[in-house]
DNA sequence: CTGTTAGCGCTTTCAA
DNA sequence: TTGAAAGCGCTAACAG
């Protein structure tokens, strides 16, 4: 392997300083055109690529950003992860995944531990690592800028997020279309911020399509599939038994079918099931399963840009909103 | 935030010279017991963490390694990951994600530039990237360290494997047990290793058993779910149909499911079925499927120990073999 | 618009 | 067994 270029074998290539040769590499102003294009091509020319500790080294930043997560869907994870890495790739940052214990306090020993090794220059946090106030705090505290993703508060803060509610609407809206009356929720995890706005959606959903709200409908959960189990049992050992179930993940949804079919119910002649995520499995699932998808790299390349946009700038701040789709599969039927 | 201890200022804190600070943090000999230990009481008073840049540059290398990935399971990926990541946190490494095109010369490309930006000091391939010719050439030339997780051919190379003939048997060997005598196979992709290891084991097996060994019981996949519906038919409409059906992984295994249960065919008074991987879906499947898990997070952290170990030597080869479960699940019953 | 100078915090010679 | 000095390749501050 040929030795490596470095910004001086540029500088004399082109005729200039080092110095100039670093301005046309980082776009500074102030640089000739003619001249930018001379190095520009001397670059080329000599395949020259900056050595990234060098220039942290010199910069005092370290050009990372961190992924904080203890999301356990990995389905979700890798989709995040593909998105933040296509924006980093493409600001020549890159992404350290810092994986976090689901203990709020221990997350705190475990972010001091990623600063100081890692020093980035901004943090990434998933959910429902963006709803503990305490690592919030601690991340004010060092003032180390950090976007989110699907936050549960959206006020003065900077990431994405869908429109929760609006989707988990337009899924009652689909169900009360199939002529369901009864239709139940199962909600997700009590920390989780997305449990609340698809459970509002959900209520809203029901009011506007004229149903009853009945407390009976809603039923804890969180997110795992034995909660799903479990929740389906309670559900589905009610003399009224709904007609549709609406599980506020696809995890919990694949648990309702395991018990409707258990207990000898066909769906969705009998029993419609819904989820929420779209993960690969609710394909997978016979019947599979109605839906709604949720864009996740999508949501990590613009939660991406817009920490990245948030360090240059702090003053870019707010919650970008992404969209969602609503996917009907054979797990949903007109009501028995 | 407090202002970042350096080299030096343990260094005065400990009355010697910022070398002998670094031979103690490095690990070399030729200090003096009473001398370590002051320094790494002073290191632990100052809460020094060394600048990893300032390092690099130094040092010549980025304590970066990469993990070089094209395989498109979610929950493979992450299970490697979380290996890898345990494992570089441990010795003070840095993990970088680099997602690979399917298309071989394209792969040469992303490593080219991986190599340019990143300058890891190893990397880490997942198949089926372990088997392309053309990458492992590339490598070669580069003189990079690297190792590899399940790779096709294990002479000469360095990283983990399961035993995956044996597991492959040992499924042959379970569904034998409950009476099954047309067992047939469903097969991986053709390009990753991992469809070879299991078909043998497969063929083995059904000799082990003293079962009849039909070409038309072995049917193509590439191991996706649709591949698992396409061959699943094939298998399904012959007149003297298979009672079970192992597939050589779970996504294909879910197909199978999918076209017994339209069929009207139940699982598993009429059809056993039966996967390899035991990704989380193969709990949430009705019935829950029996399968051969793989310890995906072992798998990366004795990669990567294996690769820091041959970056150290590089007569630390070979092809560390990590242990297999069978996991039976509801999915293979008596044969009917 | 361009160049010069001085580090960033560490490791690596080499000398003591 | 220890230390002094010289850089690693780049950016920052200032001077032209």
């Amino acid at each position: 392997m040929a030795a490596r270029a470095r910004i001086e074998d540029v500088a004399t290539a082109a005729g200039v300083s080092i110095k100039t040769v670093s301005r046309v590499l980082n776009r500074e102003p102030n640089v000739r055109p003619q001249t930018r294009e001379r190095v520009m091509q001397a670059a080329q020319a000599l395949r020259y690529t900056p050595h990234v500790s060098a220039r942290s080294l010199a910069g005092n930043r370290s050009f990372n950003i961190a992924l904080l997560y203890n999301n356990p869907s990995d389905n979700y994870m890798m989709g995040v992860i593909s998105g933040v890495l296509s924006a980093c790739a493409h600001e020549h940052y890159h992404m350290i995944l810092c994986p976090a214990p689901l203990q709020e306090d221990e997350v705190l020993e475990c972010v001091d531990e990623l600063m100081a090794r890692s020093r980035p220059d901004g943090l990434l946090l998933t959910p429902p690592l963006t709803d503990s106030p305490v690592l919030l705090n601690r991340l004010d505290e060092l003032e180390v800028p950090f976007a989110m993703i699907s936050p549960k508060l959206r006020d003065q803060h900077v990431g994405v997020a869908m429109d929760e509610p609006l989707a988990a609407e337009q899924m009652v809206e689909h169900l009360a279309g199939l002529g369901h009356k009864r239709i139940a929720h199962i909600l997700g995890h009590p920390a989780h911020g997305a449990s609340g706005w698809r459970l509002a959606g959900y209520r809203r959903g029901m009011a506007r399509a004229g149903l009853a709200q009945d407390p009976a409908l809603e039923v804890p959960g969180e997110f795992s599939f034995e909660s799903g189990v479990a929740a389906a049992k309670v559900l589905l050992d009610r003399e009224d038994r709904p007609t549709a179930i609406f599980a506020a993940n696809d995890d919990m949804a694949a648990g309702v079918i395991h018990v409707a079919y258990e207990r000898g119910l066909r769906v969705p002649q009998d029993l419609s099931v819904c989820g929420f995520d779209d993960t690969p499995m609710s394909r997978q699932l016979f019947p599979a399963l109605t839906t709604i998808h949720q864009p996740t790299d999508e949501m990590g390349r613009m939660a991406t840009l817009a920490l990245l946009g948030y360090m240059r700038d702090q003053t870019c701040t707010g919650i970008r909103c992404v969209p969602h789709t609503l996917i009907v599969r054979r797990s949903t039927g007109p009501a028995p």
